[in-house]
DNA sequence: TCTGGGGTCCTAGGACCC
DNA sequence: TCTGGGGTCCTAGGACCC
């Protein structure tokens, strides 16, 4: 029989506040708010002191500076923030086997068959407190599931540990929504069905739910509300399966032809992207938000695979050309997938050994 | 008061081939 | 003349996550 599994989830507490605030240590203590300046900007972290205002990730800035206008607003500097990651993740990966990284500041770690592998994550969480100022909270469980849950539970500076049984009990009063995988819209169409809470979806009628949401999703959601989940942490990360540029603008674009510009703008800019990563693809798309907020996206596959900004550009160009805008833009992006070139840093495939048969399936 | 940028995965329909 | 089913590829949209 497998031995029980030993999964952590760990979490850098306001990762980019924090960052910032080892820049600027004299700013400590004070509302801080990450975002930028432009009209249509989002916050993408807030520090604690400016959670209490009421501010979250993912808020217009706007909305953000008026519920807390003594914040401090800083841009971000994304390289700041990977390096600063860098940091961290190596230390945690040169004490810990099995890490998956899930962005730049978290990850999950298989301690399955490590000896006391609470005191090894505690004195993790201080090495890299030390080391590089950055506080990350920790949940612990059976599986990614929980341990997902419980690193949230305890922020900041939490350390969390449950078994499944105890999960479903200490989070059945939570709405749905606090469950990884059910987001709004899910946890909207779950309350209509009389679902509030974990524990109502506990008990829910799975034929029910079927019924409104088909078969699978309704074994994921139940299996999610009794925190059951066997997905494994993946150590190889494997390259990106598309890769895009995108970009809001401060007004909407009204001309054809100006949309046209700023699309080949952004081709360039992908295709130096791409051939800076040694990448190619055969599906180029585009995509394009209308000021009422409808987004389209058309794609074109190529007989094959490119990272040539004229090709891309006049794909791209054609496809917008094709739709034709029916409203001023307020986004324009372009996309590249379908990627069958050798990932980068990788040998070659590998081949069948000299004098081994390829035998046909 | 509006809503960023970078991704992943899933579904569903149509084309096409065997 | 009519009737299949399966598999793969492509496109478009939607939900979700950090």
């Amino acid at each position: 029989m497998a031995p029980k599994r030993v999964i952590a989830h760990l979490d850098c507490d306001a990762f980019y506040a924090t960052v910032e605030l080892l820049k600027r240590p004299d700013l400590k203590g004070k509302p801080l708010i990450v975002a930028g300046s432009g009209p249509r900007s989002v916050v993408t972290t807030a520090s604690y002191e400016a959670r209490k205002f009421g501010v979250g990730s993912a808020m217009p800035a706007s909305q953000a500076r008026r519920l807390c206008p003594t914040a401090v607003v800083i841009p971000p500097d994304f390289t700041a923030y990977r390096e600063k990651s860098r940091e961290v993740w190596t230390i945690v990966r040169s004490r810990l086997e099995a890490v998956q990284g899930m962005g730049i500041d978290e990850a999950y770690a298989d301690l399955t068959g490590v000896e006391k592998p609470l005191r090894v994550l505690r004195e993790l969480v201080e090495q890299v407190k030390k080391d590089t100022g950055v506080q990350i909270s920790v949940g612990v469980g059976p599986n990614r599931l929980i341990a997902k849950c419980c690193s949230d539970l305890g922020k900041p500076a939490g350390f969390v540990a449950m078994g499944r049984e105890e999960a479903c009990i200490r989070f059945a009063a939570a709405p749905t929504r606090r469950l990884p995988g059910i987001g709004p819209k899910t946890a909207e169409r779950l309350a209509e069905m009389g679902y509030v809470t974990v524990a109502q979806l506990q008990e829910a009628d799975e034929a029910q739910l079927a019924a409104r949401f088909g078969d699978r999703w309704a074994r994921y959601l139940k299996a999610r509300a009794t925190f059951h989940d066997d997905s494994p942490v993946e150590t190889e990360s494997g390259a990106a399966k598309s890769v895009s540029t995108e970009r809001t603008f401060d007004t909407d674009v009204e001309t054809h032809d100006e949309q046209e510009k700023i699309l080949r703008a952004l081709a360039r800019e992908l295709c130096e992207n791409l051939q800076a990563k040694r990448r190619q693809g055969r599906t180029v798309a585009i995509k394009v938000r209308l000021a009422d907020w409808t987004t389209v996206t058309r794609a074109k596959t190529l007989d094959g695979s490119t990272n040539d900004v004229e090709l891309v550009t006049e794909t791209a160009v054609a496809l917008l050309r094709a739709y034709a805008p029916p409203q001023p833009v307020r986004l324009l992006g372009v996309r590249l997938a379908g990627f069958d070139d050798v990932e980068p840093d990788k040998p070659p495939a590998p081949v069948a050994p000299v004098g081994q048969l390829m035998l046909p399936v």
